[in-house]
RNA sequence: GGUCUGGUAGUUCAGCUGGUUAGAAUAUCUGCCUGUCACGCAGGGGGUCGCGGGUUCGAAUCCCGUCCAGACCGCCA
C-alpha cells in the first residue's frame, strides 16, 4: 500500500494514528536538528518532521538527501505542531517520520512548481507535466472536469443520447481548411478530420435519435489565437421535431445550470438581441453587455455642418466612455494613435469632453457648437465627466473599430468583470455573407442552415438580406456556442447548395449522402455547438483557453513538448505512396 | 500573408543614448542554525547576451538578415 491517506486529509481529529503518505517532495526546510518536508500531492500538503532525538540517524541522513519533486513514501505517526499554520488546511499536524522510501528521485526542476511560478510561457509548455502539478493548471483541469460532468448531467437527464461520430471523413471545400489524413489503403485518397460532426448529428436525427449529444474534438487548420487551438473540443448537440424556441429553451437551460452549478451564480433569463441590433449597438455580433457605452449615431446631428470627413462617412457613430473627461490632452493623443493602429485602421478620433458644468469641448469646434454637441451626447447617453468618441467610415468598418475601441475602454476602466456573467442570445443572423474579395456569398453558418419562412425566394435578389434560423449563445462578449434549425428536405438544400455557389454534380458528390438521407424521412431538426474549452475558460473567470487544456499547442500550432508536427521516414512516405514537393 | 513586442545565469528580468571583470532576485551547492512553514545567516559555483553577417579602435547595446516565442489583423461555414 503506497499510502492510507492523501496529503490533503490529515487534521488535528487523525492525531496519533499512523499513516503511510505519498507524494512530491515540494520544499525541504533544514534546520540541522529538525528537518521539514513539505510534501504535495494532488490534494494538498502535509508536513513531515525528522528530528534528531526521535527519528534514526539513518532516515534523518536519507531525509537530508531529498530534492525538490522527489516521489517518496513515508510511514509515520500523526502528532500535533507544536507552531501551527493557519494557511493550510493541514496545519495543525504533521507526520512524525519513521520509514522513508524514495520511490524516484528527480532532476532539479526547470521552474517552481509555486502557484506564481518562475517558469515562462514556453518552458512551462515544454514541461507540461511538471507544470499540472501547480495548482492554478491542476484546478483549471479539475474545473473543466467539473463543467464536462455537469454538462453530462444535465443533458443525460434530458434524455439525450451520447453518441460518437467518426474522426475519419470527408474533406469538404465550405469553411475552415481542413487537417487531412491520407488513406494507405486507398492510394492517393484522404480523409479529413471533422471540423464539426455537423452531418453526422443530423444523420443521426434522421436515424430518429431524436436527442443526440457528443462532447467532441473537432479540427480546424487555421491560424492560432489566446482563445483558439487548431483541435478543440464541442459540446455538440442536436433535437428532432423542434422549432428554434425550443433549442433555445433547452441550451438557455443547460448554461443557467452549469452557473449554478459550477459559480454559484442565478442568472434570470437571458435577453435575446437581433443580429441587426447587436451590429448596430455593440458593431458586434457578440456584444459585451456587462457593460454600457453603447454606439450613438450621429449622422442625423453630425452631417451637413461644414465637416467634410464627417459629411463624406457613410457612417458617423460615437460611444461614451464613462468618466473619461478626465484624461488628459496627452491621453486622448495616445488614444487616437491607438485607433490609428494598422490592427484598428481608424483614420482618426473625434472626441468631445463632457465638462462637469454642462458644457462641451470637442476637437471639432470649429465645426459644432454647444447645441449640436449636446446632441451627441444624447445620442450616445453620455453625462457630464464622460468622454465621447467619434469614428466615422464605411459602415462595417467603423463598426468594427469603434467596437474594437469600446472593449479596449471597458479593459482599461475594469469593467469586464471576471465574475459577472452576462449572457445573452444573438439571433436571426443573416443566412449568407458576402466575401469582399471574391464577391461570392458563402453561409454564414454552415450550408445546412435553413432560411427564414418564406424568405427563400430573397436568394435570388437580395441573398445579402436573408435571415437564417440561426442564434449564437454570447457569454462576456465571446461566442460560447452557436447552432440553427436545419435544413431537412432536399429541395431546400438543393437550392441552397446552389446559391453557394456548387454545381448539381459537385452538390451531390459532396453531400449527396445528406440529400439522400433527406429523402428517407427527415424529420425537421436543429441543434447548437459549444465552444467547450472558450466556455470553461470563461466560467473560470479568464480568456486563455490554454490554461484549461492539458496538453495545448502554441502559437503556430505546435506541441513543443513532444515536438509535433515532425517529418515521417521516407518508409512511410512510400506505404502511403505519397511524395514531399518541398523547396528546401 | 501582415503588424507589433520580446529573446541576457537553471528561471524571471535589469543593463541597450557603444567603453573597466555583464548585474539583481530567485533557484542550486557548502557550512551554521533547538519549531520551520516565502525559514534565517555566511559563503560558493553558474553566461556562446538566440543565431549569422556588417559598422566601429571597441558591440549585449547600432544596422541587415534569420530563427524562436507571445499578442493582434487577415483567416476561423
Amino acid at each position: 500500500m503506497y499510502r492510507s491517506h492523501s496529503c490533503g486529509e490529515l487534521r488535528a481529529s487523525h492525531i496519533n494514528t499512523d499513516v503511510t503518505l505519498s507524494g512530491w517532495v515540494q520544499k525541504s526546510r533544514d534546520k540541522g536538528f529538525m528537518i521539514w518536508v513539505d510534501l504535495r500531492d494532488r490534494y494538498g500538503i502535509t508536513q513531515l518532521i525528522f528530528d534528531e532525538e526521535r527519528t534514526p540517524k539513518s532516515i534523518m541522513e536519507q531525509a537530508q538527501k531529498l530534492g525538490r519533486e522527489f516521489v517518496i513514501q513515508v510511514e509515520g505517526t500523526v502528532i500535533e505542531r507544536e507552531s501551527k499554520n493557519k494557511n493550510i488546511p493541514t496545519g495543525d499536524i504533521e507526520v512524525l517520520v519513521k520509514e522513508l522510501t524514495i520511490l524516484n528521485e528527480s532532476k532539479l526542476p526547470p521552474f517552481t512548481i509555486e502557484d506564481e511560478t518562475d517558469g515562462g510561457e514556453e518552458l512551462r509548455m515544454k514541461y507540461r507535466y511538471i507544470d499540472i502539478r501547480r495548482n492554478p493548471v491542476k484546478n483549471n483541469l479539475i474545473f473543466r472536469a467539473k463543467v464536462t460532468q455537469e454538462v453530462r448531467n444535465f443533458l443525460s437527464n434530458q434524455g439525450f443520447i451520447e453518441v460518437e461520430t467518426p474522426y475519419l471523413i470527408k474533406s469538404t471545400p465550405e469553411g475552415a481548411r481542413d487537417f487531412v489524413v491520407p488513406s494507405r489503403m486507398n492510394e492517393g485518397q484522404f480523409y479529413a478530420l471533422p471540423q464539426s460532426p455537423q452531418t453526422f448529428k443530423q444523420l443521426l436525427m434522421v436515424g430518429g435519435m431524436d436527442k443526440y449529444f457528443q462532447i467532441v474534438k473537432c479540427f480546424r487548420d487555421e491560424d492560432l489565437r489566446a482563445d483558439r487551438q487548431p483541435e478543440f473540443t464541442q459540446i455538440d448537440c442536436e433535437i428532432a421535431f423542434v422549432e428554434q424556441e425550443d433549442i433555445l429553451n433547452v441550451f438557455e437551460n443547460l448554461t443557467r445550470h452549469l452557473l449554478k452549478e459550477v459559480n454559484g451564480v442565478d442568472v434570470e433569463k437571458f435577453p435575446r438581441m437581433l443580429y441587426d441590433d447587436a451590429m448596430r449597438l455593440y458593431g458586434n455580433d457578440k456584444p459585451d453587455i456587462r457593460f454600457g457605452m453603447q454606439f450613438g449615431e450621429l449622422n442625423e446631428v453630425a452631417q451637413h455642418k461644414d465637416f467634410g470627413v464627417f459629411n463624406n462617412a457613410e457612417l458617423v457613430v460615437g460611444i461614451a466612455v464613462p468618466e473619461a473627461n478626465a484624461y488628459t490632452r496627452k491621453e486622448i493623443d495616445k488614444l487616437i494613435d491607438w485607433v490609428k493602429r494598422p490592427q484598428i485602421g481608424a483614420l482618426g478620433m473625434v472626441y468631445v469632453r463632457c465638462n462637469e458644468d454642462g458644457t462641451y469641448k470637442s476637437s471639432v469646434d470649429k465645426f459644432y457648437d454647444q447645441e449640436d454637441l449636446a446632441k451627441w451626447a444624447e445620442k450616445t447617453g453620455a453625462k457630464a465627466g464622460d468622454l465621447i468618441c467619434v469614428l466615422s467610415g464605411d459602415t462595417n468598418k467603423v463598426r468594427t473599430q469603434l467596437s474594437a475601441l469600446r472593449m479596449e475602454m471597458a479593459e482599461r476602466l475594469g469593467l469586464r468583470k471576471p465574475n459577472e456573467f452576462a449572457p445573452l442570445w444573438v439571433i436571426d443572423f443573416p443566412l449568407l455573407e458576402l466575401d469582399e474579395e471574391t464577391g461570392h456569398y458563402h453561409a454564414m453558418h454552415h450550408p445546412f442552415t435553413s432560411p427564414k419562412p418564406g424568405q427563400i425566394e430573397l436568394l435570388d435578389t437580395k441573398p445579402g438580406e436573408v435571415k437564417a434560423n440561426a442564434y449564437d449563445l454570447v457569454l462576456n462578449g465571446n461566442e460560447i456556442g452557436g447552432g440553427s434549425i436545419r435544413i431537412h428536405d432536399k429541395e431546400t438544400q438543393a437550392i441552397m447548395l446552389k446559391h453557394l455557389g456548387f454545381s448539381e454534380e459537385e452538390a451531390k458528390a459532396q453531400f449527396g449522402f445528406l440529400m439522400d438521407a433527406f429523402e428517407y424521412g427527415a424529420p425537421p431538426h436543429g441543434g447548437l455547438a459549444f465552444g467547450l474549452d472558450r466556455l470553461v475558460a470563461i466560467l473560470g473567470g479568464q480568456e486563455t483557453i490554454r490554461d484549461f487544456i492539458a496538453f495545448p499547442k502554441n502559437n503556430a500550432g505546435r506541441d513543443v513538448m513532444i515536438d509535433a508536427p515532425a517529418p515521417i521516414d521516407d518508409e512511410q512516405l512510400d506505404e502511403l505512396n505519397l511524395s514531399l514537393k518541398l523547396n528546401l
